[in-house]
DNA sequence: TGAATAGTTGAGCAAGTATTCATATATTAC
DNA sequence: GTAATATATGAATACTTGCTCAACTATTCA
């Protein structure tokens, strides 16, 4: 396989996005399309600031996207290997 | 995509096996195939307690299998859905 | 303008994690 | 039997992470 170390850590930071079942349920409502957070919020039944805290952290990695208007942000998936990622690991759970 | 709390906790579980760089470079080393646990040790430049105590976890994940062998264990991929996931990830995180 | 709303941010804390160190167990060699 | 080897394990420690709370910014509405 001959992985440097930086491409150990890096695959490392990957999956982390998808290591705690917040970020992955916030991903799946991506999945679906754009949403607000205050309805994220809602759905996942978090407070604003502890999903605004996630989106951060998927912000810098890069997986997600915002879009500001008014006083509203929007956000959406901004890579789609992910979404791929996130459906065999489903497949995994889900059917063995 | 009407994720349950379960899946959601599962899917979480799942990315967490890979969400370490030193985890990652171990099943990087068993993709290539079977190999004890002292020369893993070896390779990834860590104690063999370390690494023992990560086999540990991948092992209550199912992830790898150990196989005696007098004094020594081998330790392998015990999922294939794993590398899998670990080959999407590569490929996202070298080009793009 | 001021009040209300949507979201972000930093500090602080509790819980979780990866490693080290010392010890324990199992197997082999003598 | 004892000594040596390979691995596992528990406790301790340092570090990381996810959340809450309070304070802050930006925007809309009256």
């Amino acid at each position: 396989m001959k992985l440097t170390d930086i491409n150990a850590i890096q695959l490392a930071e990957l999956f982390s996005a998808l290591s705690d079942a917040s970020r992955v349920r916030i991903i799946s409502l991506l999945i679906e399309g754009e949403t607000r957070v205050s309805s994220l919020a809602e759905e996942l039944n978090m407070t604003e600031s502890a999903v605004s805290h996630q989106l951060r952290g998927l912000r810098q990695m890069r997986l997600v996207r915002a879009r500001k208007s008014g006083r509203q942000v929007f956000y959406s998936l901004d890579d789609k290997h992910v979404i791929e990622l996130f459906h065999r690991g489903l497949d995994h759970v889900q059917h063995g």
